[in-house]
RNA sequence: GGGCUCGUGGCUUAGCCAGGAUAUAGCGCUGGCCUUCUAAGCCAGACGCCUCGGGUUCGAAUCCCGACGGGCCCGCCA
């Protein structure tokens, strides 16, 4: 247990005892943390009031009269209605430096839940590069994947790749029959279209785009294209045993650039799952038969099936949700189904990070999951489409950004910080650095905005690599490293009564939440806390860094060492959290 | 047309779910700080009808209703 936690449960504690001695023993109330500079921990007294029938300042003067200053209790005060208290500040230091230095990267983290957490992200078409429009849908994932290994979970990651439908089999069409000239001057003059002389890329990602650009333009000229490519679909549905081969294959060899990119940004899935094995194994048909059992079940004139949602909250024209073509094969969502009790059983608990567009998708599947009986459901979690300040990003329009642009531009730019003020540095480790350095803003830089809010990409701010910035954080990393390594060799010191100025205080304050924040970054979702925390962190240490000086502090010299380093301790496992590196020098 | 969602200084943003004390931070702007532990930094300052209008409440950025503005969705596509 944390120091504020413990704090926190004294607090609730005396309260309860004050308020019983003076005969209220059922009136509730809340312990929060205050907004106000200088109180720990406050009790607003205003619902007691009408329980109490008395004026809010009056009941929090009498209880901060009942209550002694005592145990870890440093102060009680009552100001405007509230109940406020303070931390004994040594309690505070002692506690939280000892459980740090205990503890290590381990610090923050939660005790084992037995639970398996699937969380299922990025999952795009594996048709082309991922964009920036996308970005969010990996760094997101792959965050809350890493903060819910912290809360304690057993984690599993996965990409759902969708290797079947028309997208796909004209991919294939594509690299099969487009000659590599044809699509190099499909690429050149994609390049010139769109006013960028696009980089050659030996990534197989962005060479095959230009084979399904190609396939595109010729199945709209071409009447025998269009009619080859559509017997291929047929053959496909048919569940031709060939086609399904050749097509995943195809899959198979884009994925490997996505995965490179992917893992440029520190992201690796551990599970690769593929949309067309739920048609092998007969899964999504066993969906479909128990669907057409069920009580909300119709079929059209035509004879497609559909299950009828206005039960469940869907309201208007979108009731019905059909999950069988006329000819009965199956659709997307039937597979999405079959592919969501198959992670049922496999975890406790399934996190879908999806783009908005698929809100009420999510939402039908959800109501057909329950008329199938499904006790569990799919938590959601929705993110705004990036844009470009001229609009919606589209692949055919040529507005455009790829993510491995931003990664290798932000990273160019990082090595120009570096090579301007470390003329000393060999230019391996400047090229080392500059990639930590650049891969982490352009993380921090998207998911610091709360997911739900649209962003609209701008270089200059992907960029920033000031304030509220990954490379800010890091650089704390860094500086206090650089501090670690000239200091040597020294005592493990936590003092309390070593550590008495304001700003070490605020510092180990901030340390004491990390725990807290976790929480809140994992188990309810809002992976933007945590880069609010880093820069939070990082500020109390630059501002420290500034007033205090360390390595000439005398008696004090090692406590403040301990500090520093707990500091970096927790830094470094926050950069983590973020998938993004601890350089210890740029 | 219907549904969902977002709206906070010039720009970006936290707080909203669980209403409470002077609304959080960054960019930019003005001024100061490198012979001292990395200035990607620190300090000080200016900048706010929390989109608008009602309602609930002792109290609303926060909850409810309505308007306006941006985004997304409404296929026998994936």
């Amino acid at each position: 247990m944390s120091v504020m936690v413990d704090f926190e449960k004294e607090v609730r504690e005396k309260v309860s005892e004050a308020l019983a001695s003076i005969g209220a023993t059922d009136v509730t109330f809340v312990v929060e943390e205050s907004s106000v500079d200088g109180v720990d921990l406050s009790v607003p007294c205003f619902t007691m009031s009408k329980a109490l029938r008395k004026a809010p300042q009056a009941i929090a003067d009498e209880l901060a009269g009942l209550i002694p200053a005592a145990g870890a209790i440093h102060s009680v005060s009552s100001v405007n209605g509230y109940l406020n208290f303070n931390i004994d500040p040594a309690v505070l230091v002692k506690g939280v430096l000892d459980d740090i230095v205990a503890r290590g990267s381990d610090y923050g983290s939660m005790p084992a839940s037995g639970l398996t957490v699937n969380v299922e992200h990025t999952s795009t078409n594996p048709t082309g590069p991922i964009h920036v429009g996308r970005a969010r849908n990996p760094i997101i994932g792959d965050t809350l994947a890493r903060c819910l290994k912290k809360c304690g979970h057993e984690v599993v990651t996965e990409y759902y790749v969708n290797d079947v439908g028309k997208q796909v089999v004209v991919l294939t069409w594509g690299v099969n029959n487009v000659s590599d000239e044809e699509a190099a001057q499909e690429a050149e003059e994609h390049a010139k279209s769109i006013g960028q002389n696009e980089k050659e890329r030996d990534k197989t990602d962005h060479r095959l785009v230009a084979n399904y650009r190609v396939a595109n333009k010729r199945m709209e000229s071409d009447p025998a294209v269009k009619e080859c490519i559509s017997d291929m679909l047929r053959r496909f549905e048919d569940g031709d045993a060939e086609i399904i081969d050749t097509v995943r294959h195809t899959a198979e060899i884009m994925l490997d650039g996505l995965r490179e990119t992917l893992s440029s940004i520190n992201v690796a899935l551990d599970r690769y799952t593929w949309e067309s094995g739920y048609i092998a194994d007969g899964s999504a048909r066993d969906v479909v038969e128990r669907l057409k059992k069920s009580d909300y079940a119709g079929q059209t004139d035509d004879g497609a099936w559909f299950v009828d949602l206005k039960d469940f909250g869907i309201q208007g024209k979108n009731t019905k949700f059909t999950f069988t073509r006329s000819d009965g094969t199956t659709l997307y969502t039937t597979r999405d189904l079959a592919y969501h009790l198959d992670k049922f059983t496999r975890a406790d608990r399934l996190i879908d990070v999806l783009g908005e567009d698929q809100k009420l998708g999510s939402k039908q599947l959800c109501s057909a999951l329950e008329i199938l009986g499904n006790d569990r459901m799919p938590e959601p979690m929705f993110y705004a489409f990036v844009s470009l300040p001229e609009g919606k990003m589209s692949t055919r329009k040529g507005v455009v950004v790829y993510l491995d642009d931003l990664v290798d531009e932000a990273v160019a730019r990082a090595y120009e910080e570096i090579k301007s003020r470390r003329s000393d540095m060999p230019e391996d480790k400047m090229r080392e650095i500059a990639r930590i350095v650049g891969v982490g803003a352009v993380r921090y830089n998207i998911v610091r905005v709360q997911p739900e809010k649209q962003f609209i990409f701008k270089w200059e701010e992907a960029l920033n690599f000031d304030g509220n910035s990954g490379p800010y954080v890091q650089y704390v990393h860094a500086r206090a490293c650089s501090m670690l390594r000239k200091a040597g060799d020294f005592t493990v010191d936590t003092d309390a009564s070593k550590l008495t100025d304001p700003y070490e205080l605020k510092l180990i304050k901030v340390l004491s939440r990390y725990g807290s924040v976790l929480k809140a970054a994992g188990d309810e979702k809002r992976v933007h806390v945590l880069p609010a925390y880093a820069h939070e962190l990082a500020a109390a240490f630059n501002q420290f860094y500034a007033a205090v000086s360390v390595l000439d502090a005398g008696s004090r010299k090692d406590a403040r060492l301990t500090l520093v380093d707990c500091t970096r301790v927790v830094l470094a496992d926050v950069l983590h959290c973020l998938g993004m590196g601890s350089p210890e020098e740029m």
